[in-house]
DNA sequence: CCACGCAAGTTGTACAGCCAACTGGCAGCG
DNA sequence: CGCTGCCAGTTGGCTGTACAACTTGCGTGG
């Protein structure tokens, strides 16, 4: 379950997309009951397994509690971000309407992987990466700055990319190199020099920092990434319970939870 | 799937458990491919499904890939933190083998609730709750300060704990509460009067937040707590696919992903 | 009025089977 | 040599069935 190779096309997730836009749209109410499985299963023509995959979604995201015994319960009525905006900085920006921009300090291309790079990214010894620094921001205003390494192979066609090309994420799909999983480390840092310079703070001045490594479908690693962010510009959000979660990044110190 | 009213003494489960292990004893190495379902299936003598179920489990922690047409591929081989290890600070600190320390600054029980906690804790208009500051410290340095907001049910047991009691997750899991879905938020604060006092350091210094919101088996908010850490001292990693993802808490500055 | 137990309703676990979709390697062909 | 097409292997998706475990409300009896 869960994912994977996930057809967008599965009646399982028909399903489950149908649920959480009623979920969202306060058809239950906040901890209202849903319907039983069996139920459900009428409704939409299906088998209850397959609506116990839909619900095992909704489930992971934090939408519905899930007991044995009695119907399952609304968590939350809010809308779920998806893992497409979680890794790109654009998507996101946009997805909270604002205007992202990009802009390109450094490139370092086919230069000789250190060994931290080696061991993250699992490349060979004589391996070469391609490193990238840009200054990412929100309708003008610098907000972050991100550092990242990436294989050679993707180096290549993100070096091939047009200078003003946005998304670099969305430009890399489109590719065919597809983003599959992701590991993140979220804690404080205090600026350096460069990003002083950059975000146009002191340095020593605190910055929430984000570590992520993304994998492809194969689990071969396609990007090590470490970004900085102006505090009061970011919060990140997950939804954690005894075998699941999600992160969702969201804009800065939000009111509710 | 997924988890809920789930029996500890399920099949899917110690399949997810002892393949589990051997991952993380680097069986099948990092990056390495499993076993086949349905080879799977004939070693533990269980069906098809009930080996996906557990191979489910695993995905949704992170440790291993999932796609269509081959084998599953090792992803991590690294443990996972348990969902209690992530809800109590104390069992957190003994898991990276820290002693932790708990001292109670104030405790307001049965105060009337404000709008701001009504809301966060779904209570109705004269509701009262249970408000708690505690300073949390590893190996008897200060490292965080705790301030949680319990309902009044809730809090009555949490009144009526040891002065000396060092975990109430633990004390209140022991008389029924159960924890079952939590939501967080992480990010950057300043220090104000009571912090700088609590953690011995300035007004204005940056801490790292995280904000959580812990609801029981039935959906029903049990704790919404607010905890700021001093920078260095923790980091907080997830794991974040199509669909699913984990939350951990980690010792400060962890090399690696 | 309260406590207990029963029964209906609901979700969890497990099994079996079938086909679709996809991957990767191999054989054959140009 | 390179490209194509095919095939075996593998996971994704869906159905159907059966029983276990648990929650809740109701009704009975004390």
């Amino acid at each position: 379950m869960v994912d994977g190779g996930a057809r967008p096309g599965a009646l399982y997730r028909k399903v489950a997309a149908d649920l959480g836009r009623e979920i969202t749209e306060g058809a239950y109410g906040s901890g209202g009951r849903l319907p039983a499985e069996g139920e459900l299963a009428e409704r939409y023509g299906v088998s209850r397994g397959t609506v116990r995959q839909a619900l095992s979604v909704l489930r992971a995201d934090g939408l519905i509690t899930s007991r044995r015994g009695t119907r399952r319960v609304v968590l939350r009525t809010s809308q779920v971000q998806s893992f497409g905006e979680l890794l790109s900085f654009t998507r996101w920006a946009r997805s909270i309407g604002e205007e992202p921009g990009s802009r390109i300090v450094r490139v370092e291309n086919e230069e000789r992987a250190t060994a931290a790079e080696r061991e993250q990214l699992r490349l060979a010894e004589d391996a070469r990466v391609c490193r990238m620094v840009r200054v990412r921001s929100l309708s003008g205003r610098p907000v972050m700055v991100e550092r990242t390494v990436y294989p050679e192979a993707v180096g290549a066609l993100v070096a091939g990319l047009d200078e003003g090309a946005v998304s670099h994420t969305v430009r890399l799909e489109e590719q065919g190199v597809l983003f599959a999983d992701a590991q993140h480390t979220v804690d404080l840092v205090r600026a350096d020099e460069e990003d002083a310079e950059l975000l146009g703070c002191r340095p020593g001045d605190p910055l929430l920092r984000e570590r992520r490594r993304s994998t492809d479908p194969a689990g071969a690693p396609i990007e090590w990434s470490e970004d900085r962010y102006l505090p009061g510009t970011v919060a990140f959000t997950v939804h954690s319970s005894a075998a699941a979660g999600t992160l969702a990044r969201r804009p800065g110190m939000p009111p509710s939870g």
